[in-house]
DNA sequence: AATTCACAGTAGAAATTCTGATGATCGACC
DNA sequence: GGTCGATCATCAGAATTTCTACTGTGAATT
């Protein structure tokens, strides 16, 4: 239902190429690029740079969102014509930031997901960089910690997610047996979450004065893994309070300092929204008031 | 870019033949045939009644709206890939109660029609009957006095509309030398502005007591021939006060109550939104906000 | 310089969509 | 109750669009 040349564009780009694009479309090398050209002609833009792997052109990039939205709408037609019938589940891709997957959000979305016959698509990534996926169309919603809308877009406060610094007990005797002091904390080696991750360069730098680069990290990408190991001894890092509370109480991990990095998360969306985005929206605003510090 | 059985399905209705349908579209009647009978093939739906005039089925009017809102979606689009050129201005359908047109909404719209080269296709009706506009696609916004929003939209509280009832002074020396009685409210002409207008009744039942359709009134269905009516001394009836004030400060229009009768007044739109219908919805906001009481 | 790779272009084949003719249905009217 | 007029469905073939198969070109690789 959707233009063909558009889901040729789509279908190049998320490829990499026009032959891996033919193949997933069951088409020739041919026919891609003829549709290409052809919505390239309609538009009077050049959609793609034509390089490997592919990429959009400023144009082409611009144009992303809204197929995206034209997705989401076929959907909902479809939905509203037919809401009894099978379509398949909708499929919503939303950009999470990798410690409120784990913690609050799978609780705001499963009554809606259940309810609605959804299929999340949960792309995960820093706090600040799903904001990205939103502008290139990849994601209709996300949460980011960036309290400014783009065009076109509408952004939610949900409330603040507090981190604490925290440790396996062995890894404080051993590391800090005279508390978080300058000197240690250059030789502790600490969790951090990526490489977009600068809570604990911030945390260093304004409670110790050390500056980025000075200690030594674990990099690891994934809340499970990184509470994995702080629970194995491996290394002291900043963990969601929420998701320390029961390893704090069974005694795995211990409480290093009295500070708390605030994360404040928004609830970014294209203004398509439809009435599934909006109840989306709703349960994942309802959920983080509960969850979340205000 | 839409779909060509869409647009086919959009036209018999609009034109209310397939016929004439396929004159708009520059194509024989048998083809129209048969792009409404692929869509409503693929949709699994019965879309038309072949009645005449064409009317559409519960099915074919849900799927409406998503029409506009793809043709919002598309001209935002183009815009957004080529900002500067001229692509024909961006056609917005938007309903408006009489009132509204002729008091607060042109203020209100002016400046972003001019900087985002709008072109506003005001649907005027009564001010309950703009949401019926909203739920068959005809519109993408309206002003409405029902507060609740359908699914799929949403719905902001603009503000209250104060209206007073007032007449010309010689009438009222004619028909209300004791004020407004019972008597004189049973005998003096009214007006009222459309059908669907119980104002007019709601407040003779309330503060008089008096049962529907026991007055005689003039119908008035435009917002200055009201006007006009009163000023000429034909009628009495209620007038906003924003459109009142300039009359009774020259003596023309006379206060005949001190009641007034508030009517609230909301912003009802689809959630496309899209960055215009953003920035058109938040002007109106701003506007009603001052011309309006809270 | 030769080779490989990836996309553009072209001609003819295939598929789609249109036209024009015909048939079915319904209501108005005599 | 039959006929006419109007309107939509259906069908076969024409027209158009879109695809495939193949060739050409330029850039990167060796």
């Amino acid at each position: 239902m959707i233009d063909h040349r558009l889901l040729a564009f789509e279908a190049v780009l998320q490829e990499g190429s026009f032959e891996r694009a033919a193949r997933r479309l069951a088409l020739t090398q041919s026919a891609v690029s003829q549709r290409v050209k052809l919505l390239e002609a309609e538009l009077g833009q050049v959609l793609l740079v034509r390089s490997k792997p592919a990429r959009p052109t400023p144009a082409g990039r611009r144009l992303l969102p809204y197929l995206a939205q034209l997705r989401l709408m076929e959907a909902e037609a479809r939905r509203a014509l037919a809401p009894r019938q099978a379509h398949g589940p909708l499929r919503l891709a939303v950009g999470v930031n990798a410690d409120s997957l784990a913690t609050w959000f799978i609780g705001a979305v499963a009554e809606v997901v259940q309810e609605e016959g959804l299929v999340l698509d949960c792309v995960v990534d820093d706090q600040d960089h799903t904001h990205a996926l939103l502008a290139e169309g990849e994601v209709l919603g996300c949460v980011s910690t960036r309290p400014d809308p783009m065009r076109g877009c509408a952004a939610e406060r949900l409330g603040v997610m507090p981190y604490l610094c925290a440790a396996a007990p062995d890894f404080r005797a051993r590391w800090f047996p005279r508390g978080l002091t300058r000197n240690a904390l250059e030789q502790a080696p600490a969790i951090v979450f990526g490489r977009h991750d600068d809570m604990h360069e911030v945390f260093l730098r304004r409670h110790f004065g050390l500056d980025a680069g000075h200690y030594p990290h674990h990099v690891v990408p994934s809340s499970e893994g990184f509470m994995a190991f702080a629970v194995a001894g491996l290394g002291y890092g900043f963990i969601p309070e929420l998701q320390a509370r029961a390893h704090l109480a069974r005694g795995e991990l211990v409480d290093l300092a009295p500070e708390r990095e605030d994360v404040v998360l928004y609830w970014h969306h294209w203004q398509v929204q439809s009435p599934v985005m909006a109840r989306l929206a709703q349960a994942i605003g309802d959920a983080a008031g509960r969850a979340l510090d205000r």
